[in-house]
DNA sequence: ACAAGATTTGGGAGCGCTCCCATTTTATTT
DNA sequence: AAATAAAATGGGAGCGCTCCCAAATCTTGT
């Protein structure tokens, strides 16, 4: 079964590999009957055109990149990565792109495949996932002609204009703690993650949320830890003796593991103890009891990513774009509200 | 920041094109004092080989595919699939090969893309992650000249030869069982996948290590599920009125959602119940008790089948290529077992 | 019916590389 | 030292496409 080409078809259909590209790229200028008579020739060969040849001659590969540096390998467990990943590439399938992964485990890893990405042309744009307040992959990647997006904004002081998608996490988790405090809850507590831009701007929410209702923060009812539900868990240990009324989680998973934690203090919740999410992942809404939780657009974060990155594409260069996407707040049980 | 060629690489280190291209690839035939001049150039520049004009040329991509069907998508969540996929992509790294993911969200998705993916030439091989009882995508792409190879094994009554990684699940079960019946307990019940090859062959361990002991089989003590934490909690809320006295369950997220399941019908693991279960995730350690489980080498499996496609593209055709690796029972509180 | 213009089509050139053969250079043998 | 073999290098051809310009065809207005 040899490859066809272009001339190939053309000779099938009566007429020149030109009349044909231009049927493929759907360029205007041909005779309706020419076209329709090339697509046949085309649908019955099964023809595709060669993707290499097709790269070199036009200088676009129709490849997107996703980069995860390592410090997120771990996180990599999270939902949130795959349902990210999920919608990155049903964005591209639409837009006959093709999604490359970049995971990096090291970081002689990371530069050795950094370079790679950003001169051999094979990859058309990149959209970095690097939710750290430590931005160095973008910095690595933004001084070239490749069009970058990052997921999640950049930290305060990055010194260069990055092109983002992220979601409203202080609104976010001022929603969440403000709920908190209208079901009576004062003495909210927070399980925080504080080592990324979505950490640093949900603890944001969470003090003006207290602030605005002049309710002072007793710090000691913060716990920092990671994205999981075993940070989560361990952490709300710490926090138990504080005795909290409620606590406002960074992720879905931390309140899992909060909500573990409390269960096995022989706590309840919500009677005790009321407990708030954020993501609003599947489990969510399984949880025991439902987790109230911050429900963040997660297919639409990854759709507007690619678009994003197709309109750099398109019109090149494009001032840098900064998309904050709204959040919503989704009452369950958790928190103590009676279910409307 | 216009891109370097061959030609200019050349020039700088006064030789031709071919002699550059000759120190990329890595040819013999080079005089030792022209490829450390040449490197040298090639370093200073950063110069790197446009990739779309290598494959032309080379009619090599050096791109791998992993896909998933959209039967899949849900498990996507399932901790195994961001393992597995970062161990191809490590694999992948390590050999300078890229990794493209295909998700597929419907059939006519999957339909666009495997023609796309069969017949551009922008795929060196493909790694299909197609775990369930039904094997049309593998079908799809097995009768080109492509190199497949699947993970897990195909169902018995596949008609094509194809290259698998698989890890021994008929042991695994064995394993899990019979240790659930030295431990002293003989009524032993299952959460079962079934829909999938390797539900199958765990299914079949179960009840050989059974059968071995002359233990007859009660069906009423096994119960379908997904593999979700969900699944094997709703699953085992079903088992629990039989009372079995141990359980195997055929992932760790089920076992996990059979811990909790039990936990609130107010029974105790192991005293009451005992659990194995299958992955030896992070998670399974961590779990209250912690989980005797069947720990599945996810890393060996992918980098496994980046190998084998590797072979393939080296040495092209190839006789198929199954591959079963051992999995290693690890013994932790939740089978009560006194720890050695 | 004919010129002028618009539309449609064909084919050359070139994208940056690899492959192969011819040529040059170097090493080995007599 | 010449003859021969082996190693190293250069350059043409071509991979299959897109882009562009020129040629061919079709419109339209007079």
């Amino acid at each position: 079964m040899k490859r066809l080409t272009l001339k190939e078809i053309g000779e099938m259909a009566g007429v020149s590999r030109s009349t044909v590209s231009r049927v493929i790229n759907d360029h205007p200028n041909i005779r309706p009957a020419v076209r329709k008579r090339v697509k046949a020739v085309i649908r019955e060969t099964g023809y595709q055109p060669h993707s290499a040849a097709r790269s070199l001659a036009s200088r676009q590969s129709r490849i997107f990149g996703i980069v995860m540096p390592s410090v997120l390998q771990s996180a990599f467990a999270d939902p949130y990565f795959p349902l990210l990943i999920q919608a990155i590439s049903h964005a591209c399938n639409q837009h006959d792109y093709t999604v490359a992964l970049f995971l990096f485990q090291s970081q002689a890893e990371e530069d050795k495949m950094s370079q790679r990405i950003i001169s051999s042309g094979m990859i058309d744009g990149i959209i970095i996932t690097a939710d750290t307040s430590d931005s160095a992959l973008t910095g690595k990647f933004l001084p070239h002609e490749l069009p970058v997006v990052q997921i999640g904004r950049p930290p305060r002081d990055f010194p260069a204009e990055v092109s983002y998608v992220d979601v409203d996490n202080e609104a976010g988790a001022y929603l969440a703690t403000s709920h908190l405090i209208q079901q009576g809850y004062r003495r909210c507590g927070q399980l925080a993650t504080m080592h990324n831009t979505a950490g640093i701007d949900r603890d944001a929410g969470f003090r003006q949320a207290l602030a605005d209702r002049g309710i002072r923060l007793d710090e000691s009812l913060i716990a920092v830890c990671d994205f999981t539900e075993a940070g989560g868990y361990h952490a709300m240990q710490k926090l138990l003796p504080q005795r909290p009324r409620a606590v406002f989680a960074h992720s879905d998973a931390i309140a899992l593991g909060a909500l573990r934690a409390t269960r096995e203090a022989g706590l309840r919740v919500p009677e005790d103890i009321a407990v708030v999410g954020f993501d609003d992942m599947a489990i969510a809404a399984r949880a025991e009891p439902p987790l109230t939780t911050v429900r963040q657009p997660i297919a639409r974060t990854g759709a507007l990513a690619v678009q994003t990155l197709l309109d750099i594409v398109k019109t090149s260069p494009l001032p840098a774009r900064r998309m904050v996407l709204p959040v919503e707040l989704v009452i369950r049980a958790s928190s103590g509200a009676t279910p409307a």
